[in-house]
RNA sequence: AGAUAUCAAA
């Protein structure tokens, strides 16, 4: 079983989520059981392809077998139901199961707060961040990170300071991820020299900047047209050896064309073919 | 030894 939810999840990774359920047909008709891993990976292949309705379906053909549905599975649906924005339905299937005496986890909450969050709809996050607090279910640096992004992005970079607070009060140690949503919440607004900061700190604090701290950096100097600053940053990553990639270039050409620099665009288009970054 | 949650451009 285990080789073969090994080789369903291959497929998914590739993309050939219909092969994988192809699979696992031609296992169920040999009379073959398939565990509740196996159906888990089969169900996340198909959410990660938008097709939720799908996986729900599969999900209800669970429920007579012997594997039943747990609470990894129901993680699953419920966060695939948040990013497609339906989240009554993901809340309704949470307050379902709870019924069911599934032990909801930190994923099943991380998930929920992420919908609520993406709706913007605030009363409804602080509730199941108490409510997970109160079963014992403490905030993870996953649902921390989400709480400092969904802050940036609203622009409200102080109380995204204020969740850090709390992150080193109890001990959770920020990543680079709490970092780059910081820093994007600093360039949002344009204050490009917080952000500077920000990513200066982390790197103190022995948290080394990738990819995306830089594409964050350099995108937030081309906003406000500092493509100095932002080409030095580009130099700076390539000698650390972190290779810039499509999303870097393309604030960088963004930033030279709105400032008429149309040969410097033409080197950087240059350079991602001499790289082989595809163009998009 | 196998399945679930967080961050960047347009």
């Amino acid at each position: 079983t285990i080789t073969l939810t090994t080789l369903m999840k291959g497929l998914c990774i590739n993309g050939e989520v219909g092969k994988a359920l192809q699979f696992h047909g031609t296992m169920v008709a040999q009379r073959f059981q398939l565990d509740e891993v196996s159906y888990g990976t089969l169900i996340n292949g198909l959410c990660k392809i938008g097709q939720t309705k799908a996986a729900i379906q599969l999900l209800q053909k669970m429920e007579g077998q012997v594997a039943k549905p747990n609470v990894v599975i129901y993680n699953t649906i419920i966060d695939s139901l948040c990013k497609d924005g339906l989240v009554t339905e993901a809340r309704d299937l949470f307050t379902e199961i709870v019924v069911q005496g599934i032990s909801v986890d930190v994923f099943t909450y991380t998930s929920l707060i992420h919908g609520f969050c993406i709706m913007g709809q605030w009363k409804e996050v602080t509730w199941f961040l108490s409510e997970m607090i109160l079963k014992n279910i403490n905030p993870n640096v996953y649902t921390f990170n989400i709480l400092v992004d969904a802050l940036s992005k609203k622009g409200n970079v102080k109380e995204a300071q204020n969740v850090l607070a709390v992150m080193i009060k109890g001990g959770q140690k920020l990543d680079i991820v709490t970092y780059n949503s910081l820093i994007d919440g600093y360039c949002l607004i344009n204050e490009v020299n917080k952000a500077r900061d920000v990513f200066n700190t982390m790197a103190k604090r022995g948290v080394s900047a990738n990819v995306r701290s830089y594409s964050i950096m350099i995108n937030g100097y081309c906003k406000i047209k500092q493509l100095n600053e932002a080409m030095s940053l580009f130099k700076e990553m390539q000698c650390k050896n972190l290779a810039p990639n499509t999303v870097t270039y393309s604030s960088l050409i963004d930033g030279f064309c709105k400032s008429g620099r149309i040969s410097d665009v033409q080197d950087l288009v240059d350079a991602m073919h001499r790289r082989n970054i595809s163009l998009n």
